[in-house]
DNA sequence: TTAAATGCAAACGCTTTGCAATTGA
DNA sequence: TCAATTGCAAAGCGTTTGCATTTAA
């Protein structure tokens, strides 16, 4: 079932706006913060509001049409929800951000399920560290 | 060698203001945020001032005397380097913080530096998720 | 004595809000 | 038709900044 008509099932109104910023959702290639969402928003629909924006967002977020994902700069970032690639490895030297599989993460979710008795929500999960290019930029220097 | 020691030996002054500073540090239990800090000082010492708790715990962290950790809300917390307990499982149902020990996250360190040559920096890593309590709670619902 | 640090007020960036005007169903 | 949604402007929050004043060394 797509984004539009999950949004009418629900009884909420398929308005232009909802549907341009569900539309840059899916085409950002990347995790996208509300305001580059908004710029883009912008460029091609002048009259685009940042607080429809935002109440957009948080009712897709509502939804769990889009999820977001917090990689430690201050803001928060949206992705389409069915799209996967929920984990990050974020270089804190250079800014790159790895995806990584599941599949790297399931013995820690075990672990924290069996030692913690805690159940992981690995949807979001951001990992900062150093990129195996800038440690060896740091080695050299 | 304490953190007075530390400053001092960098060519930093030791003001009453960072002293303070310090010994709320020091005396906080938890992790505590740059605005509660604040409101702790502000009671000894009402001349207290956001600016300098802000630009001595900039410092302290440069120093490597306190480090940050992201508990996703939107603001950061700090704790003495020192004190250690750098990993947390934060319930997105009650907001309990539970501390996590090193050694369960050895194995995701080690998988990390192997299969994406990325060093890992754990030492302030949140995971989100349901803790045991919330999740027998849910269940009986 | 003097560079470093503080206090203040103002601005910052991101996000949320109240409310009147508009609009999808 | 009319409740849901929008656009706007203003306020919210946590944080940072410029600058004159004060102070540790």
């Amino acid at each position: 079932m797509s984004c539009h008509e999950i949004l009418r099932e629900k009884g909420h109104r398929l308005t232009p706006q909802r549907m341009l910023v569900i539309e840059v959702l899916h085409e950002a290639d990347k995790h996208i913060s509300a305001e580059e969402l908004y710029k883009q928003l912008h460029s091609r629909y002048p009259y685009a509001n940042i607080s429809t924006v935002y109440r957009t967002l948080e009712l897709l977020k509502e939804l769990n049409l889009v999820t977001e994902a917090d990689f430690g700069e201050g803001r928060v970032r949206y992705h389409v929800a069915e799209k996967g690639h929920h984990h990050h490895l974020v270089c804190h030297s250079c800014g790159k951000v790895i995806d990584l599989d599941d599949f790297t993460l399931y013995p820690l979710k075990d672990a924290l399920l069996k030692e913690y008795g805690f159940d992981a929500d690995l949807r979001h999960l951001a990992i900062s560290g150093k990129c195996s290019k800038c440690r060896k930029k740091k080695r050299r220097a």
